[in-house]
DNA sequence: ATTTGACATTCGAAATTCCATATATATGAT
DNA sequence: ATCATATATATGGAATTTCGAATGTCAAAT
């Protein structure tokens, strides 16, 4: 990952949120995202295509529902500057988690493998 | 600082450069900054006008020369992630750093109080 | 006072980015 | 098959960003 392309994806409110979120979350739905953030979902679902593209994150269907994390192979200095982001910057991000907070109706999460499933 | 804010700062390559070397080199002129990115004098200068206006670096006058450094009110969390990105990130400007070591006849610093001139 | 070298600014064109709207695809339920 | 929900993509235009070229400013030296 070069630092100028990270830079990049991390220089749009959209992308910026939907990051940190991700970050602090784990993992999320395009549905939870549009809601947190108030967005539209082909607004959402344009952003999170490039942010896939660049390799920041991954995705995983799951029945009608996408999840997004972030990309397990991802460099460990943008992870890390993900993080200090995240932890120096926990204001920005207040209203945007009181949504997701409020919303009512979250897909619930099947783990990929766990004991009572496999 | 607002997070947006620096990593629209930091998602141009011209900006980027400009940054990781005065976190390596501490203080830069523009002549030298024009030297070590190959670039023209008025697209230098822009950019690091922006990078002025958006409180990253602060500029000196030294007779003819203007000095380029990082801000020192610059925020913690954004001179870490600063240097964090230079030092995962150091080939990005072998090249640069070596054009600078070949440049002739760089401005000599006076420092602003040592113990002869004060 | 003029010149010279270092730096800053302005302006129009070109390139890029971003968005809203419309449309397409995929999954699960009826 | 059909429909509803969730998500993805395509298109065209608006807004922003970037750049080169020309010009302006400042400080030191003659």
């Amino acid at each position: 990952m070069q630092p100028l392309a990270l830079f990049k994806a991390l220089s749009d409110d959209t992308r910026l949120r939907i990051l940190l979120l991700i970050v602090q979350e784990q993992e999320l739905c395009v549905c939870e995202l549009t809601c947190a953030l108030g967005l539209s979902q082909p607004k959402i679902s344009r952003h999170l295509a490039l942010l896939r593209q660049l390799g920041i994150l991954s995705d995983r269907r799951q029945g009608q529902w996408v999840f997004y994390q972030l990309h397990p192979q991802l460099d460990d200095w943008a992870l890390t500057i993900l993080q200090q982001t995240l932890s120096a910057n926990q204001a920005l991000l207040s209203h945007n988690q009181q949504q997701l907070a409020q919303m009512g109706d979250r897909p619930e999460r099947s783990n990929q493998c766990c004991i009572a499933s496999c």
